[in-house]
RNA sequence: GCCGCCGUAGCUCAGUGGUAGAGCGCAUCCUUGGUAAGGCUGAGGUCGGCAGUUCAAUCCUGCCCGGCGGCACCA
């Protein structure tokens, strides 16, 4: 009996795996039944995390369970490769971003072989490779040429830290995602893409993505931000200001509250105010409203405050009545029209302003139930259903036809139109930085800004850049730039700018299908092979790479290239890795590696191992650098194997929550490894007896055996990784219940069935111990070749059930009867149990309740 | 403030309208030629709180408490 080696075991068979390539898939004229995971492909950053191990597993977990399933599965793997650190290491180290990156792909692929994964490697790239970033040349050039790709001034987001610019998506709170820089606003010439356009069917979408978390969708939709409305001018009361003949125009999804109108708003950075700032007292309150922070919190423990311009607007629907126009620095420019009309009434921010500065509150809704003469808003808004009274045309409507009367009346009197506005800005992707996939144009002075042509793409990145400074190293590479116009033949300059990495990940998942095509996407395999079935990644690309993927693929859609408009069908968000922070008396943070955790009392504490010196256990945090709380995956695998870390991080929490990574947890897991080869070993080798229906300790362990496979595969299915290992250790529990030896025959042969079962059954968790189980018991082949195992339904049922006997709902004994029996029968056999009938002397029985094959009940008193 | 998720053994988590479970940890014992280990046995639970529905509630319903996450001057 030989104790199972991980270190031999595993090399052996990803060995075994590689030299049979069973995971290539079939091509796509096999027409099998497909199935496509993919997992977010990393940064390579050149170490594997834990954060790594448990996505990459849970992807796996499912790739192989769909391959045993039958299905023809893809999944592929690649790099994410452009980016800053690159640079960040190129300007500290004075290394090559391009060799800094490849070779961290180099380290990253064989920790992630190391792994075990059932992935195609035949499909790898990285987005910094010039195949790649040439085809997404290619497919801008026609976005460009639909005009989904344009170019602006505007205002844009500003990392002076990462000086480059960022979209909207990557400002948090104010501050650079990566960077945590406070982000400036510039004005500056940015490249766009119209994202806008599909504001709608992004929205639309989301319903048809029913194997998305409600939690993403939200927040997708939140993000898009549709509102319906009414946009219309109000005329001026008095002559209008220089460039304002048209009036001024406001957006309101309140159009039924027309008649409490108190004032008109407008943003501080409104054109008209930007005008009236000639005056100084004007341009001193501009001032003032842009002190505030951008923080959340600041933002909403801001007070209100208004400039009054002096300025009148007529009321849409009665000229004679007078609006003042306020400047006020709650309302959003970049929000609708940067204008409002206030209704205090119905609007708790117009309220808070009204009464501050003593401006009229006239309600216009009543609730249900109040009485027109009495109904009053004191300091809180009303923002409930009810009906419209002092409103003239649209008394006694319900708050939606109101809307809908009072745009139509708008919309006659052709002073406005009703409107949807979005939340959703156009997506800036041109980035200052060297590192990225430049943006095939070129600069005329003659015909303006003009595509390469696409047989001359790849616009390839210079092979000698210079990142020793910060800024963007093409803008001063010494000749890259320089070149000739494709039109007009002059001299002429290429784009400096690079594209966001986030357009790079924003379609790689069509590449995969056919990552050597000459085009962007080879249509017949993105036919066959999308949607992505599973796509596994974390909550933190909620709106950012998953909006922008599901905008490229509508795009690309359009262009003919795909057929699809989702790319992910199933999407999966799962937790992070976490860990127990260890801190010395002096604050400084100590590795876990360097830790003793000792148990006395039940009472936790830990010291350092080296000198005994006591430190403070804090929070499981995410693991982090700073916090010193990592563990490194290789290092694990080199004491535990591959499979026990895969096993431990798999079977520890709900996929989507967040696990905590323990020693004494990943110890459990290699024990389990240890348990399972023990009784695979221990088996006797040499023919199997026959079943033997007659044995009743050999049904009972079939018993187990067919209701695991199927609570397991309903887990799997289910992503309820956790709970079908828990089932795997009860099975195992079971299987020691009934050893070989000494076994009956027929315990024997329900035991070698058992094997068989829990050697497949395992193998998406822990592929390479399965192998050496499957190989041991003598299993046709390799067990990633072999098929699911399937459930009898029939074994699923006890023959004989053990029912609990309550006594008015408390328990009070039990008896044994055959699976399915009748109620009367039942009830003989427990009035015939002497405890039942012992616990029921004195009482008069009024009820028996006898639920089939569950329990019984005995009312009695 | 709004929305969502979670609360079961010391810890991490399964589970179910009907006998409360697993792993780790803890305790006792066994083994010491499976040994930088293995095994037996055991203790430990008001299933967050309160009400309701029910013959029966950890499970269903309502309210409350606690934790986590998202959104939040978007007119």
């Amino acid at each position: 009996m030989a104790r199972y080696n991980p270190k031999e075991s595993e090399p052996k068979w990803r060995k075994a795996w590689e030299t049979a390539q069973v995971f290539k898939p079939q091509p796509p004229e096999s027409g099998l039944p497909k199935y496509y995971v993919l997992e977010m492909f990393p940064y390579p950053s050149g170490r594997l995390h834990m954060g790594h191990v448990r996505n990459y597993a849970l992807g796996d977990v499912i790739a192989r369970f769909k391959r045993a399933r039958g299905f023809n599965v893809l999944h592929p793997m690649g790099w994410d490769a452009f980016g800053l650190p690159a640079e960040n290491a190129a300007m500290e180290r004075g290394v090559d971003p391009k060799a800094w990156t490849y070779d961290n792909i180099e380290r990253m692929r064989e920790g992630l072989k190391e792994l075990g994964l059932s992935i195609d490697w035949t499909r790898e790239f990285a987005t910094c490779d010039a195949a790649y970033y040439g085809q997404q040349q290619s497919w801008f050039q026609d976005l460009w040429a639909r005009g989904l790709v344009y170019r602006r001034e505007g205002i844009v987001n500003w990392d002076p830290v990462d000086q480059t610019v960022l979209a909207n998506e990557q400002v948090v709170d104010g501050r650079g995602w990566r960077s945590g820089a406070v982000v400036e606003k510039r004005k500056l010439n940015q490249w766009f893409m119209r994202i806008t356009d599909y504001a709608d069917d992004l929205i639309e979408g989301l319903k048809t993505l029913d194997r998305w978390p409600d939690k993403v969708r939200t927040m997708q939709e939140n993000w898009i931000g549709r509102s319906k409305g009414l946009k219309f001018a109000f005329n001026w009361a008095g002559s209008a200001p220089a460039g304002f003949d048209q009036g001024l125009e406001v957006y309101t999804t309140r159009p039924d509250t027309l008649f409490g109108a108190s004032f008109v708003g407008i943003a501080p950075d409104h054109p008209l105010a930007e005008q009236l700032a000639s005056d100084p007292k004007v341009a001193a309150f501009i001032a003032e409203c842009r002190k505030g922070g951008a923080s959340e919190a600041e933002i909403e423990t801001a007070e209100k405050i208004g400039y009054d311009t002096g300025l009148f607007v007529s009321h849409p629907f009665d000229p004679d009545w007078k609006l003042p126009v306020w400047i006020a620095n709650f309302i959003l420019m970049d929000y609708g029209t940067g204008a409002i009309f206030a209704c205090p009434a119905h609007d708790q921010r117009d309220l808070d302003f009204a009464r501050k500065y003593d401006l009229p509150v006239k309600p216009v809704v009543l609730p249900p139930g109040e009485d027109a003469a009495t109904w009053n808003v004191e300091t809180e808004a009303y923002t409930g259903p009810g009906t419209i009274f002092r409103s003239q045309f649209l008394d006694g409507l319900e708050i939606e036809p109101a809307k809908a009367m009072a745009i139509a009346r708008i919309e006659a009197a052709d002073q406005g139109k009703g409107a949807t506005v979005y939340r959703l800005r156009d997506w800036g992707v041109a980035r200052q930085r060297g590192w990225g996939c430049p943006i095939p144009v070129v600069h005329c002075d003659d015909c303006g800004i003009v595509a390469v042509p696409k047989d001359q793409l790849p616009v390839a990145l210079p092979e000698d850049l210079d990142f020793s400074k910060p800024g963007n190293a093409l803008l001063r590479h010494p000749t890259w730039r320089h070149t000739t116009c494709p039109s007009c033949g002059k001299a002429a300059t290429r784009e400096t700018d690079t594209l966001d990495t986030f357009v790079d990940s924003s379609w790689y998942f069509a590449r995969f299908t056919n990552p050597t095509a000459s085009t962007p996407i080879d249509k017949t395999a993105a036919d066959y092979w999308l949607p992505v079935d599973q796509y596994v990644g974390g909550i933190e690309h909620a709106v950012l790479h998953l909006l922008y993927a599901r905008y490229i693929t509508r795009a690309l859609c359009d262009e003919g290239m795909l057929s699809v408009k989702e790319p992910f069908a199933g999407l999966f968000t799962q937790g992070m890795v976490t860990h127990e922070t260890y801190r010395r008396q002096s604050g400084e943070w100590v590795e876990p590696g360097e830790v003793e955790v000792i148990t006395e009392g039940g009472i936790r504490r830990a010291v350092i191992a080296a000198t005994g010196e006591q430190v403070v256990i804090g929070d499981s945090e995410k693991m982090s650098k700073s916090k010193r709380n990592v563990v490194a995956p290789e290092e694990i695998f080199q004491v535990y194997g591959v499979d026990a870390a895969r096993l431990f991080v798999l079977s520890d929490s709900p996929p989507e929550r967040d696990t905590g990574w323990s020693a004494s947890g990943v110890e459990g897991a290699w024990r389990f490894v240890n348990r399972v080869w023990a009784e695979f070993d221990s088996q006797a080798e040499g023919p199997v007896p026959a079943l033997d229906d007659a044995d009743v300790a050999a049904c009972a362990l079939r018993t187990v055996t067919h209701k695991t496979i199927k609570a397991l595969t309903d887990a799997v299915e289910g992503f309820r990784f956790n709970s079908g290992i828990a089932r795997l250790y009860e099975f195992l529990n079971a299987l020691k219940a009934a050893p070989a030896e000494r076994a009956s025959s027929g315990v024997q042969a329900a035991r070698a069935e058992a094997l068989s079962v829990f050697a497949r059954l395992v193998a998406p968790f822990t592929p390479h111990l399965a192998e050496e189980c499957w190989n041991r018991i003598g299993g046709e082949g390799m067990v990633v070749a072999a098929p699911w195992p399937v459930y009898d339904p029939a074994l699923t049922e006890e023959a004989v059930r053990v029912l609990p006997v309550q006594v008015n709902g408390k328990r009070r004994g039990e008896i044994s009867a055959p699976a399915g029996a009748e109620p009367a029968e039942v009830e003989k056999l427990v009035m015939a149990d002497a405890e039942i009938t012992r616990r029921l002397e004195g009482l008069t029985i009024r009820k028996v309740i006898v639920v089939k094959d569950r329990i019984v009940n005995i009312v009695a008193g």
